[in-house]
DNA sequence: ACAAAATTGGGACATATGTCCTATTCCTGT
DNA sequence: ACAGGAATAGGACATATGTCCCAATTTTGT
């Protein structure tokens, strides 16, 4: 983490988002600009929650650990977002691990700062509590769809997510980052599937394999394969 | 739904839950108080939000429909829960069916009682906050508990769910109501594995079936096999 | 009461996924 | 450059789950 200490920036942020319209009062005092670096993580499980943070700029990866060191990925974050919403008021640890896929910037506000200077504006806790609604929702439906569909879709679907739109063609360079062992956690399977299916893709001509990396060959194949399942 | 016009019970139920804690204002005059039948189905995905619900009494069952016409069981509520916290503020429609398991004394309040009188209320916001956040911790869990472990240990769960705990050996009739196809959807699965599982677990002296309705013989070893995963 | 419809039980087989294992390749510290 | 450990690739087999199908039973409408 680094921190950025360029009040234009925020303020074009701040702007960009209209974080202002969430908050009664100004908040500034309180914001610090963040910067991550790829593959940087943002939070894990088992800790304090110390910022609020506002995602403005870059694409996080939410996943939970379980006890007996499997994972599961939960959803990918986009601007605008926000982290800390379920732990804030409760004071619980945190319950995922956040990273950051590429370079991404956050708004930090000290959960103290929170409390203290919003956390009785309504304006504040309405947005919260749609931001939580949505979430909620969301994750509903990932949870019937991780259930109720193969590997194959959801691996389409998480290959879609984590390359950008533009760069429908371009190497997917973020999946060299994450190792196909953590990408096979992350999609709650075991190594070996994944690389079975990985290989029964390549072998459709929809994907490629290179030196552990992955090219998508035929996006919309893929997209076609992903259905209407989406992390995000 | 009957309707219930019996003050002291509605005082009981606000003592016993401490409901006026979660308001500034006093609500009394706008809550009604409600009973649902065993099977009765409260709200349906889809519906506009007439009502925001406090659950004082009785189980609930929360799952999702979806397109296909697949369905996913969510979580079971008890008291004290609440319905309706997702949609309020987003107006979106209804996400999830709800089902009463037994009869069940809910608490409702008129969406826009709660917007005109409660939508501004620090209290009650951090109420609903701190409620959401449980929400999506418990699905975040048993999100990857559901993609992570067999059908036999989420039907154990399941049924140590629905069997109200002091009746361990009692049958549990529940089961009977629900039909075994719809049982199956719940739990994300064919009619024909529950049949599969269901019957090895009777052969392993678990359960026992007899016209339609399930026993559970013994209850320790169902226990066992749900291990921590409990849909609550 | 009876026929039609729904529910249940389960065989046979296909597919998805997991576990175990073994080479091979790639990286990394020294 | 080299040894050792990680990451990759994939064979062989077991298990979990799905699909299709049909017979037996129960429920239901008339």
């Amino acid at each position: 983490m680094k921190r950025i200490n360029d009040k234009n920036l925020l303020d074009f942020y701040i702007g960009e988002y209209k974080l202002d319209s969430f908050f009664q009062k100004d908040m500034r005092p309180y914001m610090s600009l963040m910067s991550f670096e790829r593959g940087e993580c943002i939070c894990n499980t088992g800790d304090v929650l110390e910022y609020f943070y506002f995602n403005v700029a870059g694409k996080l990866k939410v996943y939970t650990l379980m006890e007996n060191g499997k994972s599961l990925l939960l959803r990918f974050n986009k601007p605008l977002s926000i982290l800390g919403d379920v732990e804030f008021m409760s004071g619980y640890r945190i319950k995922c691990n956040v990273d950051s896929l590429n370079e991404s910037h956050l708004i930090g506000i000290k959960v103290d700062d929170i409390h203290k200077h919003a956390g009785n504006d309504p304006v504040f806790l309405n947005f919260v509590i749609r931001n939580l609604g949505y979430k909620l929702y969301t994750i509903s439906n990932s949870t019937s769809i991780n259930l109720l569909y193969s590997l194959e879709k959801r691996f389409a679907s998480y290959i879609i997510s984590i390359s950008s739109e533009e760069s429908n063609s371009k190497d997917i360079n973020e999946i060299k980052t994450t190792s196909m062992t953590e990408m096979a956690t992350l999609l709650g399977t075991s190594y070996r599937h994944l690389n079975r299916v990985i290989r029964e893709l390549a072998d459709k001509g929809i994907v490629t394999k290179k030196n552990g990396s992955i090219s998508v060959v035929d996006y919309a194949a893929l997209k076609e394969l992903a259905g209407g399942l989406l992390y995000e």
